[in-house]
DNA sequence: GCGGTGATTGCACTCGGTGGCATCACCGTA
DNA sequence: TACGGTGATGCCACCGAGTGCAATCACCGC
């Protein structure tokens, strides 16, 4: 017989995330959350760096997946397209299955500034990972990092279409759209 | 006679930089702040939210400057291009006179994780500042978010290009070489 | 001289996060 | 069965950021 329950980090993240969605971020303290948790504050740092880390642990880091989805695309193709099949790829295992969650958890993000900050952080290194990618394929280091960072643009502004209430498309087709329409405004009429 | 001496918040600041120097963000208390300039630790958080708001206070907020600049760019002018003259105008008047002011602050900002998740906060806001210009000129919201990402992606890499060791160029020249260089890798051979 | 206003101060408090160490379950091995 | 290693958990003391509240003081207008 165990002399603890099992699990202590996905009983941590249970508890966090109820109360997050409970009470707020903000308002919720690690001693709280390993009072639900039944466990030991101290236990809370040896399983999450801090505080804000329980709500990014969840998802997957498909930032290898992406890389290689990436280096995969055949020769030629433009960079922009190569980097958002990338995410598109990842897309369809990290969020395609669960809906509700994702928009819980984006409403817990987006009522908290910290948390914001953080994610802002995933997004940054995303970006860098996408313009390490970009270079491998000869796109020139300012060109790829400029690149990196619209295609993360794009994935979120489409994330942010797709958790819309009345949205009925998936993910991948929200993402093609984004990059189309961006294409449209900005290489269109005015522009060569 | 004056009971205290004049401007803390400029003696603030300067005694945060000074040690921000030395011995690194994370590693100067704001007790240390306080007693080199001669004042209360109470009396900082008056003047500053919180201790990385001190690096930034600096900077002019030049949102203003570039929703006009962007507002009065000629009717069909490409979006990126509306933004970036935004972007050209505030640098003009906010970075280019004091160089080496910049690298310090640069290096003390690069060193810290704390420090560059405030400035990703700063972009995001810069970003959505720009898009809001954008669809003032009638640019659809998801081309004109992902848009602004784009033009404050190919600002900072321009300010790392001109921040650079060697660097001869001015921002204004970098900014447009990025810009440049994007459109070349990404709207060119093989997209249209 | 007097009252109001705003900057500064002092104090106590909460909370996030860390360091160090003890404890205990579990596992492989002798 | 005993033993030693490993890793998860617990406990305690501590530091530093940030806040709430009230007191103090300079300065300004009257």
């Amino acid at each position: 017989m165990a002399r603890w329950e099992p699990d202590a980090s996905g009983r941590l993240r249970e508890a966090a995330l109820a109360l997050f969605v409970e009470q707020g971020f903000e308002k919720t303290t690690v001693a709280q959350i390993t009072e639900r948790a039944g466990l030991n504050r101290r236990t809370f740092f040896h399983h999450f760096a801090d505080k804000r880390e329980v709500v990014f642990a969840g998802q997957a880091d498909s930032e290898e997946l992406i890389t290689i989805e990436i280096r995969n695309q055949p020769p030629g193709t433009d960079p922009l397209d190569a980097a958002v099949a990338g995410l598109v790829q990842a897309a369809g295992l990290a969020y395609e299955q669960f809906r509700e969650g994702a928009v819980a958890l984006g409403r817990v993000i987006a009522a908290s500034p910290e948390l914001q900050e953080r994610e802002l952080v995933k997004r940054a290194g995303l970006a860098a990972t996408i313009a390490a990618a970009l270079r491998d394929r000869r796109v020139p280091g300012p060109a790829a990092e400029v690149a990196g960072w619209t295609a993360v643009a794009i994935f979120f502004v489409a994330r942010n279409r797709w958790n819309q209430p009345g949205n009925e498309h998936t993910l991948g087709e929200l993402i093609a759209a984004t990059l189309e329409d961006f294409r449209h405004a900005t290489g269109g009429p005015a522009a060569l």
